[in-house]
DNA sequence: CTGAAAGCGCTAACAC
DNA sequence: GTGTTAGCGCTTTCAG
């Protein structure tokens, strides 16, 4: 329980390693043998380890030497006990494999790496039974903070939360409801009405939008309903909403095209529910000689690193998934800090951007 | 900035909450309060919790109860303390905006999750520096097992994790040189000389790699020195490799068609390091007027989700992101139950597969 | 500025 | 089967 795990002179390849530590406890080096060679307490290290400067240079000296001559790494599982509160931060979205997410997760993990706080992650695949599940368990980290993608969660998982007292983050959707606690993200009702509003200035009658998984993505569906919305105000015909239950790809935007022509020969224009769905709107195009924009108009949502460049490059919706990230983690780390937000502060709408391109 | 969607005039939970906790602990449910409510001790509980068939129905009854009752959730990091072990597996990949890696981890996660290992994520930006300081943070979790992308690793790094005597997956490589502990992954040489291969056969000799961050992505460099290698042993001529300094995307694609237009105007054959530079090229191709694959045969590498559906769909070659999640996930949980795979079944060769479709 | 002491909540022998 | 007893490695008062 005391030795240096550093006997072994050079790299010792752990091929017992393995074995010994599950059998018995790893002679790992702690706290107490850098406190012992340092000659001096172990919560003089601790203290050293938190805030340097509270402790005299000589001292310090002494532990920093000692630290790196033992290869001391810190237990954050005992410390996370100790202090009653892990520098864990879970983060739950449907899924990692959606560029959106992925974009703000990653931003997300930058941001909080560089605050001393570590990401978990988790993938709720679009089901809230899942999501509840996945809370649950993110509580028993004891958790810095959680961040959620969404305002709709199942009531078990809103109690389980609200009960918890731990900062929350829902991101990526504003308006639908209150959140839990904090929130950032934009509204996507307010995305359709773009999409929609774009159309009629450029004097489409005939729209539709197409989404994958619009059962399952309910952002997705609300930017389907307010784009819906939007269109019969301005006083167009109500606009068809086709859905394709499989996820959002070039596959299925192309299949989609297939089928909205088939029912609605006089199409004008389509909203996507994702950029790549808009992407194989548009090679479909090419394969049937629909000129875009001349024969059709077509607008994603996401802007994805392929739209720029694309034939024609996309018009599109771009959400600032990486703003979004650095939002969420800076409303964390002012919480973290103990300066909780205040109220209003509390909800950041990161907005929406028309990207006018050549597709619409 | 902070234009307060909808003032939470609703739910007003823990606004208190925060404060409190960070002052004193909170007065968290715990295992004992349970026991004591079951009227059972606490070790029987935790029994209860880890193999419920252990307990005699009657008790597993009342304390099923008292979970319930109290809203019990049990604290992982004490449990983690307690058992020298969390269930953590720390995940670094160089970004998770590559769907690569999104596609394993994904993978991952969730067959992790079943398991009750939670993953815990880093990104190091393709730097061996920043991967080595995740690295020292995330045995600072005790975790289960530690996966890392790649096998080059700095060499502290290696001398880190060969000490920790923690189980070590390195995935999405093989064969460069041996790894840590384990390894999931196929041989990126193999790959860029499948390429060249195939080039060869259909008689193209004027060929070129196209590749993005060459020099931080040592995987993509290697299958580029693969293609390059294989072309020369075939007896074409050297192939040129052309590099973009910014990631992986279509733009950088279609400027590399540029550039590579411009040099080797007879060109025949271009492989690329990725299926988004090789979309790139094929919008770029439309763009100028260039037949695919009849003025210029196009390969990918990833086989992403567009792939199937462009203009031409595109002739790729499959890495398998997700085959590889799974059996890290695999090896992992071996691990954790205590039967470490032999030796040879500690490297798992994935391979890769062509995918023959119409742009080359 | 430093050290002693008291846990954090749970697991894991080991008795009973 | 179930309870008792020790800690896991660290943080955190509280004295000195």
């Amino acid at each position: 329980m005391n030795g240096s795990a550093i006997k072994s002179d050079f790299i010792e390849p752990s091929s017992e390693g393995h074995v010994r530590r599950q059998r018995r406890k790893m002679q790992r080096v702690t706290m107490m043998d850098v406190a012992k060679r340092a000659g001096v307490s172990s919560s003089t290290v601790s203290l050293y380890l938190r805030r340097p400067e509270a402790v005299s240079p000589m001292a310090g000296q002494e532990i920093a030497q000692a630290i790196e001559a033992l290869g001391y790494v810190p237990n954050l599982v005992a410390g996370g006990l100790a202090a009653a509160g892990s520098r864990v931060v879970s983060v739950i979205v449907p899924s990692i494999r959606n560029a959106f997410f992925a974009e703000t997760v990653a931003t997300l993990q930058t941001e909080l790496a560089a605050e001393g706080l570590q990401v978990m992650l988790g993938h709720s695949e679009y089901s809230e039974e899942d999501e509840e599940a996945l809370i649950r368990t993110a509580l028993a980290w004891a958790p810095a903070a959680i961040v959620l993608t969404g305002l709709r969660h199942s009531k078990a998982a809103r109690h389980l939360l609200a009960s918890a007292s731990v900062p929350v983050v829902e991101m990526w959707e504003l308006g639908a409801q209150a959140p839990i606690d904090m929130a950032v993200g934009f509204c996507h009702t307010a995305v359709g009405a773009t999409a929609a509003r774009h159309f009629a200035q450029q004097g489409f009658t005939q729209l539709a939008f197409l989404g994958a998984r619009l059962l399952q993505d309910s952002r997705a569906a609300t930017r389907a309903e307010g784009f819906a919305v939007e269109a019969l105000r301005l006083g167009l015909p109500e606009p068809q909403i086709l859905n394709h239950p499989a996820p959002a790809t070039a596959e299925a935007g192309a299949q989609l095209l297939g089928r909205v022509q088939a029912s609605l020969p006089k199409l004008q224009a389509v909203a996507c529910s994702n950029d790549l769905v808009a992407l194989g709107v548009l090679f479909e195009c090419q394969r049937r000689g629909i000129a875009v924009p001349g024969d059709l108009a077509v607008m994603g949502f996401g802007d994805l690193s392929f739209s720029s460049t694309s034939n024609p490059p996309l018009t599109t919706i771009r959400p600032s998934g990486d703003l979004i990230g650095r939002e969420v983690a800076r409303l964390i780390k002012a919480c973290t800090k103990g300066n909780r937000p205040p109220g209003a502060d509390r909800i950041v709408d990161t907005g929406h951007l028309l990207v006018e391109r050549k597709s619409a």
